[in-house]
RNA sequence: GGCGCAUUCGUCUAGCGGCCUAGGACACCUCCCUCUCAAGGAGGAGACCACCGGUUCGAAUCCGGUAUGCGCUACCA
């Protein structure tokens, strides 16, 4: 096959991308963009109960942060154009019509009452629900009454009554159906748009898509396609179902398992280079031991013989592990940049200092090997911003004998940072560890205790950066406060 | 119920007949480093390769059956 590799991503547009849903389209992306081939973007907007507004946006919002641009589609253009197909319906139309017209297809007056009353007959009865086929032959005659009565009918195709329908999947081999098992689907439904069966078989087609990838679920309706394919004389393309995938319960990942839209991983401050790179592991890999690519080497590499085809957990915890090996590669001043509107979004009302990127860019070196998230980030070094810390005095006395030795070694260090010459790093701990020793405190326990004096937390990053960044004013006001806490404490 | 797909450590996976007494990663545990928390380094535990038959000199790998899971079974995609 020489021809120029054409895939598409085609979502409609009822909600927020899901990962499952982005996954796909990433593969599709990496299999275009290694075969030199297009990226198709196609709005399959045929729903109109279920289309919402917002929703394009929100499909090319992720699209683009993942970094997958679309050669065609909406805003992009493309000589296949419109894109969306609720502006394609005249073309559904006149291929419904040219399968009636060859006996291929029918109309169907049934209501949805009677088909339900149907299903709901079949199942009682342990059959398989399917249509009965009941408006497959009806005659001329009744037609046309049904007609002159005003019922609008859809659009059914033939589906043939015996044989089997066999296709090529390229990760599954060859699947086969029992055509006796399938039923009339519709085609064209009553308010005049196509089904997604329909709609994507034509678009496919006229749009020259070579390779269809995509989720395992419409493994089961692709017989029905194939079938279509053949009706009309269009060459089928090439078919991969990719695994679907699941959330921790084995279930089809869902807004119980959390955070499942690609907008939300954004927000909690996850890269998209992370991202990508954990999505792509979502079944595909590259060898035994390969995990961390970049978005080149991934192109380079990937490949459709190696997606497997089971259903993937999605494992969060890996996401958070990978999303910090990301973070701790940024360059520190991209790092600022980046996490600059988490600190911003993620400081609440209280008075703060100033959000600056001077004092963020020396909060940065300490915190960048701690965080896994842009948010956590922000949690981290929440402190650093707030005028006035709140915790329970109680913290303070963690792994301290008692409220007394805690106040004195408190108000010695006070009397000391105030004096101390220089105010930086290293004066800091040559200043603290011989002092602990006068204390007769363990170097830890009072490094301890200052930290939770001008920090209000017991994990930081190390206490004389940290107490250098904060600077000399500010962890003698904090120390004072932390004094008067312990002093209204009952001795200890 | 019918049809289809799948089944290797808790999770993501490597493996496409002998290199496997099954490799890597996350998580977990231990130790080192260390002012806390991380990061980093070194180890460890963890999979009778779903089960049962068969093919073969030899099977996680091929075939059949069973079980389990998932998907589809709409005028939704």
């Amino acid at each position: 096959m020489n021809q120029t590799i054409r895939v598409r991503y085609a979502p409609s547009p009822t909600g927020l991308p899901h990962v499952g849903n982005i996954r796909t389209a990433l593969f599709n992306w990496l299999f275009a963009r290694h075969n030199k081939g297009k990226f198709i973007l196609r709005i399959e907007d045929t729903d109109v109960a279920r289309t919402q507004p917002g929703a394009l946006e929100s499909i090319m919002d992720s699209l683009r942060w993942l970094g997958l641009d679309w050669d065609e589609g909406p805003e992009a253009g493309g000589p296949y154009s419109p894109y969306f197909q609720s502006q394609r319906l005249g073309i559904y139309r006149s291929i419904a019509e040219k399968l009636i017209a060859a006996g291929q297809a029918y109309h169907c007056f049934c209501s949805p009452e009677r088909l339900q009353a149907m299903r709901e007959e079949q199942t009682k009865r342990k059959e398989p629900p399917r249509y009965d086929r009941h408006c497959r032959d009806l005659p001329a005659a009744e037609v046309a009454r049904l007609r002159g009565e005003g019922v609008v009918p859809v659009v059914r195709f033939n589906i043939p009554l015996e044989g089997r329908t066999v296709f090529k999947d390229l990760l599954r081999g060859e699947v086969s159906f029992e055509n006796s098992t399938l039923d009339d689907l519709v085609l064209l439904k009553s308010d005049g748009y196509p089904t997604y069966h329909l709609a994507n078989v034509t678009d496919d087609h006229l749009m020259e898509i070579s390779h269809v990838l995509r989720a395992d679920e419409w493994l089961s309706s692709t017989p029905r396609h194939v079938l279509l394919y053949d009706a009309l004389g269009f060459q089928p393309p090439v078919f991969a179902h990719l695994p679907i995938i699941l959330g921790p319960d084995r279930a089809k990942l869902s807004k119980r398992h959390g955070a499942t839209a690609v907008t939300e991983f954004k927000e909690q401050g996850y890269l998209p280079e992370a991202m990508v790179n954990f999505l792509s592991l979502l079944g595909w890999s590259l060898d035994e031991k390969t995990e961390l690519m970049s978005r080149e080497e991934l192109v380079a590499n990937f490949s459709l013989e190696r997606v497997s085809r089971t259903a993937a957990i999605f494992n969060l915890e890996k996401l958070n592990w990978m999303n910090g090996v990301y973070m701790r590669k940024l360059r520190p001043q991209d790092l600022c940049e980046k996490v600059m509107p988490f600190i911003e979004s993620g400081l609440g009302p209280e008075p703060k200092c100033p959000v600056s990127d001077e004092y963020v860019s020396q909060i940065t070196p300490l915190v960048q090997d701690r965080a896994r998230t842009l948010r956590e980030f922000a949690e981290f070094s929440d402190f650093f911003f707030y005028e006035d810390l709140k915790y329970e005095a109680g913290m303070l006395l963690k792994g301290v004998k008692s409220r007394d030795t805690a106040l004195h070694a408190l108000q010695t260090a006070r009397q000391a940072i105030a004096e101390l010459p220089r105010f930086d790093a290293t004066s800091l701990e040559c200043l603290f560890r011989p002092l602990a020793a006068e204390l007769g405190l363990k170097p830890g326990e009072f490094f301890g205790l200052t930290r939770g004096a001008v920090t209000g937390k017991t994990a930081t990053p190390p206490l004389f950066e940290t107490m250098a960044v904060l600077g000399r004013e500010r962890c003698l006001k904090r120390i004072d406060v932390a004094v008067k806490n312990l002093s209204v404490l009952k001795p200890s």
